[in-house]
RNA sequence: GGGCGAUUAGCUCAGUUGGUUAGAGCAUCUGAUUUACAUUCAGAGGGUCGGGGGUUCGAGUCCUCCAUUGCCCACCA
C-alpha cells in the first residue's frame, strides 16, 4: 500500500472528499417506499449569517445523526436552507445605504427590495458554503430559502386559512415598538434586561385645591404628557375621598380624573398610578375599562410629538430630562428613588423598545396552543434534555397572541388589500391580488404596506420545504421529521410555533424529538460574540486543524454549555493524527489482504485459533460498536466520542497494535487488524467524516464512498468477557512491572529479567503462553514462570492480579527503599481491607443487602487478604 | 417576583435504576526516541464529590434546608 505522510493533513483531503460526495449526489434523498425515512430540517441560518461556533456545534450534532442513520440504511434527508431574517437583513442593507447617506425612504420600496435581493444573491450563500466546509451532509440540491416562490405560497396559504378560521385579526393594541427599526415586535422579540433605573415621584395638583396634590410614582416620567387619569385601588383608605376628583395634569394643563381600579397595588410606590393608556399595556386595559382618552405622545422614532405642546420634537430621553427639570422647577417633583427593573430591548438592534399603540395584525394563539400542549404532554414529542418540557408547557399554557405585522419592507407582504372607497375596515384577504373590490367592485385597491414576522414563515419550515402546499409526495414520505436540533433560546420563537403550525396544517407533529444543545462560551464563561472580541472563528479552526478536529473537539468532554478556548481543538487534531498514524502502521505491514478480499478472508478465519490479543480487540470492538450506537440513539454525543476515543487510543493503539506490531507478517494478524481498522472507520465516520473517508478509500478505493457503507453491525459471537478479563489481567501485570521499573529508574534500554510466580495452574499456563508479549511490552529480557515461591534477594517485588513478580536488581536495589515501597502498597491494601471487613461484620449489611452483593464482597475480601499475606511474606523475606 | 439548572482533581467534564479503592482529557511533575505518531510513549502526584441535616446495611447518586452561580419567564407603575 502507498506511503502516507507522517502527519494527517486535513487541508490536503477535505475539499477533495467534499466535492466527491457532492458530485456523486450521496446526500440526496428521495421518497423511497422500500426504506424507512429519517429526516431532519436544518434550523435555517439567517442569510446575513456567517458561521460561528454555535452553528458549528448545531450542525455537527445534526450531521452525526444524519450520517449515522444514513449508514444504518434509512432514506436520510437533511433539509438545508436559509431564512430571510426580515429585520436583521433589512438592517444590514440599510446600513449599507447609510454609508451613501441615504435611508430606505430615499430610494423607493421597489429599489430597496432590489438591493436586498441583490445582496441576498451575492452574500446569501456564504453560510451554505461554510456549512459545507464543516462537512454537513445536507441534501444541497434541495436548498430552500424562506422567500422562495413556493415558500411564499405556503405563507400566503397559511395566512388566508388562519384568517378564514378566525385566528387572524387586526386591531389597535399596545405592542413593542422598536424606535430604531421602526417596526412592531412580538413579545418574544423584546428581550428584557435588568436596568438600574429610577422611580420618580410626581405631585399632581387637584383642580379644586391646587395646594392639595396626589403623588404618583413612575419609571418613565415623560409618559405623563399622555396621562389621561390617575388610578387608585378602591379599597385604599388613603385615597377613598379623592376618587372622582379632577386633577390638572402639570405641564399639559389637562384635566383628568382620579379613578379607582382593582389593578392598582396599594403597596407599590404611593399606591396611586398615573394612567397613560397609549403607552403602557396595563394602562391600556384600564383605559378601555374606564373609557379614557388614548393620547399618543410619540412619533415612530420615539420623539415626542405635537400632542406634547412645548416638548414636541424632543427625543424620549431628552424629553424625560426636560420633564423632570420643569416639574422640579414647579416644585412638583417629590423625590427620585433608585429602582432596578426590567426593560425591553429590541432583539435585533438592542434599542429600548417603547410600548406603543398601533394597528397591527395578530394571531389568536390559544386555539393553536391547545393541541400543541397535548402532543407534548402525551409524549408524542420529547425534549432532550427533558427539563425543557416544562419550559415549553409553561409558555404554552400562558401563551399570548402573536403580533405578526412588521413595518419593514423585507419579508412576505401581508396578503390583504384595502379598497379606497370602502375604507380600511372592509379589507380583502386573498392569496392572489384581487382585481376589484368584492364590496363595491371598485378598482382602486392597495395592498397592506406591512410584511409578516420572519417567524411567520419559519414556523412552516418542516413542511413548506418539502413542497407544501403544491407537492404532497415528499411531505407524505418525510413528514413528520425525526428530530430537531436547536438552542433553547429558540423554543418559543420557533420550536413551539412549528409544533402549532404542523398540527394545524398537517394534522401531525413536525418532529418527534427535540434536542436542545447549550450555548458556546469562551473559557471565562462569556457568550461568544463579535462585539466582545472573544469569538473563535470556526473557519480558522478548520483551516488550521481541520473540520474533523473542530467537530470532534467541540463535543468531546463538553457539558450542556461549552467552554471553548483555542487549545481545546488540539484534542481533535491529535486524535485524528493518532488514527492516521495507526493506519499508516497497518498499511506499512499489510501484504496478504486488501479491501476487496477483507470481509471474505475475515469470514473464513477460524476465530478460535486467533491470539489472545486478536480475540480481545475483536471483543472490545464489538462492545464499543454496541455502546456507541446506543449513545448516538440517546443523543449522548460526548459519551459516544469518549467510547470511540478510548477504544481507538487505548485499546487499539496502546495495547493491540503494540502487541500485534511484531506479528503483522502473519496473514491472520493482517486480516484481523485490517478488519478492525475498517470497521472502526465506519464506526467513526459520522464524527470524523473526512478522515474516515480518506483512510477508508485507501483500503477500498473501488467501493464508492464510506458515506453509504453500512454502519458496523454488532456481532455478539465475537464478544468474550473471559478473553477481556484475561488480557486485562496481563495489562495489569505489565503496568505493575513498568511502574516498578519507573520507581527504580531503570532505563528502557537496561536489560532486566523477571520471575512470575503463581499458585494457580491456569494462571501459570496463561503466563507461559503470553511470556513473549509481556517481555516486549514491559521491556523484559527473560521471564521465568514458576509455581515455586521465591526468596527475594536483591530483588524488587510486587503483586498484580493473581501473580507475584520479582525483578532481580543486583547492585541497583536499595533494600530499605524497596521495603518502604512495598509497605506503602501494603498500607493502601490494608486500608481497603479494613473497610471491607467492617462492612462484612455488620449484621445489618449481611441481613439486608442483596445476596449477590454480599458474596461479591466476601470474594473481594478473600482475595485482598491473600494479597496482603503474600506481600507480608515478601517483606519478611526481603533482605 | 416565579420557574429551571449547576456546584465532583488547578481547568473542562463523565459518573443512566443507591453497591468495589469516585473516572477521563487538558495542565503539572519524573523519565523515554534505531521510527506508526513528540499532534508520541511510560510512570507519578492531585478529590473529606459546595455546606449542614436526614433516609438507608450502604449516599457523588434519594429527601430537606442553606450558600454560591448561571439561565429562562414576568404588565407592579
Amino acid at each position: 500500500m502507498e506511503e502516507l505522510s507522517s502527519r494527517y493533513r486535513p487541508q490536503d483531503v477535505e475539499d477533495k472528499w467534499r466535492q466527491h460526495w457532492e458530485k456523486n449526489n450521496l446526500f440526496h434523498a428521495v421518497a423511497n417506499p422500500k426504506k424507512k425515512p429519517y429526516s431532519v430540517v436544518i434550523p435555517p441560518p439567517n442569510v446575513t449569517g456567517i458561521l460561528h461556533m454555535g452553528h458549528a456545534l448545531n450542525n455537527t450534532l445534526q450531521d452525526i445523526l444524519i450520517r449515522y442513520k444514513r449508514m444504518k440504511g434509512f432514506e436520510t434527508l437533511w433539509m438545508p436552507g436559509t431564512d430571510h431574517a426580515g429585520i436583521a437583513t433589512q438592517n444590514v442593507v440599510e446600513k449599507q445605504l447609510a454609508k451613501e447617506g441615504k435611508t430606505r425612504h430615499d430610494v423607493s420600496r421597489k429599489n430597496f427590495l432590489e438591493r436586498l435581493w441583490a445582496w441576498k444573491k451575492q452574500y446569501g450563500d456564504t453560510i451554505i458554503h461554510q456549512l459545507k466546509k464543516l462537512g454537513s451532509s445536507c441534501d444541497w440540491q434541495r436548498t430552500r430559502f424562506t422567500m422562495d416562490d413556493g415558500y411564499s405560497k405556503a405563507v400566503k396559504t397559511v395566512f388566508v386559512k388562519l384568517y378564514e378560521k378566525g385566528l387572524i385579526y387586526r386591531g389597535k393594541y399596545i405592542i413593542n415598538w422598536c424606535p430604531r427599526c421602526h417596526t412592531a415586535l412580538s413579545d418574544e422579540e423584546a428581550e428584557h434586561q435588568d436596568h438600574e433605573g429610577a422611580l420618580y415621584y410626581i405631585r399632581y395638583p387637584l383642580k379644586d385645591n391646587p395646594k392639595e396634590t396626589i403623588i404618583v410614582a413612575t419609571t418613565r416620567p415623560e409618559t405623563m404628557l399622555g396621562d389621561t387619569a390617575v388610578a387608585v385601588n378602591p379599597k385604599d383608605k388613603r385615597y377613598k375621598k379623592l376618587i372622582g376628583k379632577t386633577i390638572v395634569l402639570p405641564l399639559m394643563e389637562r384635566e383628568i380624573q382620579i379613578i379607582s381600579d382593582e389593578f392598582v397595588d396599594p403597596a407599590f410606590g404611593t399606591g396611586a398610578v398615573k394612567v397613560t393608556p397609549a403607552h403602557d399595556p396595563n394602562d391600556f386595559e384600564m383605559g378601555k375599562r374606564h373609557n379614557l382618552e388614548f393620547i399618543n405622545i410619540f412619533g415612530p422614532d420615539a420623539v415626542l410629538n405635537e400632542n406634547t405642546k412645548e416638548f414636541n420634537g424632543l427625543d424620549r430621553f431628552k424629553g424625560r430630562e426636560t420633564v423632570i427639570k420643569k416639574l422640579k422647577n414647579l416644585g412638583l417633583l417629590e423625590k427620585i428613588e433608585k429602582h432596578s427593573h426590567a426593560v425591553g430591548h429590541c432583539y435585533r438592534c438592542d434599542t429600548i423598545v417603547e410600548p406603543y399603540l398601533s394597528k397591527q395584525w395578530f394571531v389568536k394563539m390559544a386555539p393553536l396552543a391547545k393541541p400543541a400542549l397535548e402532543v407534548v404532554k402525551k409524549g408524542d414529542i420529547k425534549f432532550y434534555p427533558d427539563r425543557w418540557t416544562k419550559v415549553y408547557l409553561n409558555w404554552m399554557e400562558n401563551i399570548r397572541d402573536w403580533c405578526i405585522s412588521r413595518q419593514i419592507w423585507w419579508g412576505h407582504r401581508i396578503p390583504v388589500w384595502y379598497c379606497k372607497s370602502c375604507g380600511e375596515e372592509k379589507f380583502i384577504v386573498s392569496q392572489e391580488e384581487p382585481k376589484n373590490c368584492p364590496h363595491c367592485n371598485g378598482k382602486d385597491l392597495s395592498q397592506d404596506e406591512d410584511v409578516l414576522d420572519t417567524w411567520f414563515s419559519s414556523w412552516l419550515w418542516p413542511f413548506a420545504t418539502l413542497g407544501w402546499p403544491d407537492e404532497e409526495k415528499d411531505v407524505k414520505y418525510f413528514y413528520p421529521t425525526s428530530a430537531l436540533f436547536t438552542a433553547p433560546e429558540i423554543i418559543f420563537f420557533w420550536v413551539a410555533r412549528m409544533i402549532m403550525a404542523g398540527l394545524e396544517f398537517q394534522k401531525n407533529i413536525p418532529f418527534t424529538d427535540v434536542y436542545l444543545h447549550g450555548t458556546v462560551r469562551d473559557a471565562k464563561g462569556r457568550k461568544m460574540s463579535k462585539s466582545l472580541g472573544n469569538a473563535i472563528d470556526p473557519l480558522e479552526i478548520i483551516e488550521e486543524y481541520g473540520a474533523d478536529a473542530l467537530r470532534f473537539s467541540l463535543i468531546m468532554n463538553s457539558g450542556q454549555d461549552l467552554f471553548i478556548s483555542k487549545e481545546k481543538f488540539e484534542i481533535g487534531r491529535n486524535f485524528a493524527n493518532k488514527i492516521w498514524n495507526a493506519s499508516r502502521l497497518i498499511f506499512m505491514n499489510i501484504t496478504e489482504v486488501d479491501g476487496k478480499t477483507l470481509y471474505k478472508e475475515f469470514e473464513q478465519l477460524d476465530k478460535k485459533k486467533l491470539s489472545l490479543a486478536e480475540k480481545w480487540i475483536l471483543s472490545r470492538l464489538q462492545t464499543t460498536i454496541k455502546k456507541v450506537g446506543e449513545a448516538i440513539e440517546k443523543y449522548r454525543f460526548s459519551e459516544a466520542e469518549n467510547l470511540i476515543y478510548d477504544f481507538i487510543w487505548k485499546n487499539f493503539c496502546d495495547w493491540y497494535l503494540e502487541i500485534a506490531k511484531n506479528e503483522l507478517k502473519e496473514k491472520n494478524a493482517q486480516v484481523v487488524t485490517l478488519y478492525v481498522l475498517e470497521q472502526t472507520l465506519r464506526m467513526i465516520h459520522p464524527f470524523l467524516p473526512f478522515l474516515s473517508e480518506e483512510i477508508w478509500q485507501k483500503i477500498d478505493a473501488e467501493n464508492g464512498s464510506i458515506v453509504t457503507q453500512p454502519w458496523p453491525q454488532y456481532q455478539k459471537e465475537l464478544v468474550s468477557q473471559k478473553i477481556e478479563t484475561e488480557l486485562d489481567q496481563i495489562i495489569g501485570l505489565i503496568s505493575a512491572l513498568r511502574n516498578t521499573r519507573a520507581q527504580w529508574r531503570i532505563a528502557n534500554s537496561a536489560k532486566i529479567d523477571c520471575i512470575l510466580q503463581s499458585s494457580e495452574e491456569g494462571v501459570l499456563k496463561n503466563l507461559e503462553k503470553d511470556k513473549d508479549m509481556i517481555c516486549a511490552l514491559a521491556r523484559v529480557e527473560n521471564i521465568t514462570v514458576q509455581k515455586k515461591t521465591v526468596k527475594p534477594k536483591e530483588m524488587a517485588a510486587g503483586i498484580a492480579e493473581k501473580v507475584k513478580f520479582y525483578i532481580p536488581l543486583e547492585g541497583i536495589i536499595d533494600i530499605a527503599k524497596e521495603r518502604k515501597r512495598i509497605d506503602e502498597h501494603l498500607d493502601s491494601l490494608k486500608a481497603s481491607c479494613q473497610n471491607l471487613s467492617e462492612r462484612l461484620e455488620n449484621k445489618d449489611f449481611l441481613k439486608k443487602a442483596p445476596e449477590q452483593i454480599v458474596s461479591k464482597e466476601k470474594m473481594r475480601l478473600k482475595e485482598m487478604k491473600e494479597k496482603i499475606q503474600e506481600l507480608k511474606k515478601t517483606l519478611k523475606d526481603l533482605s
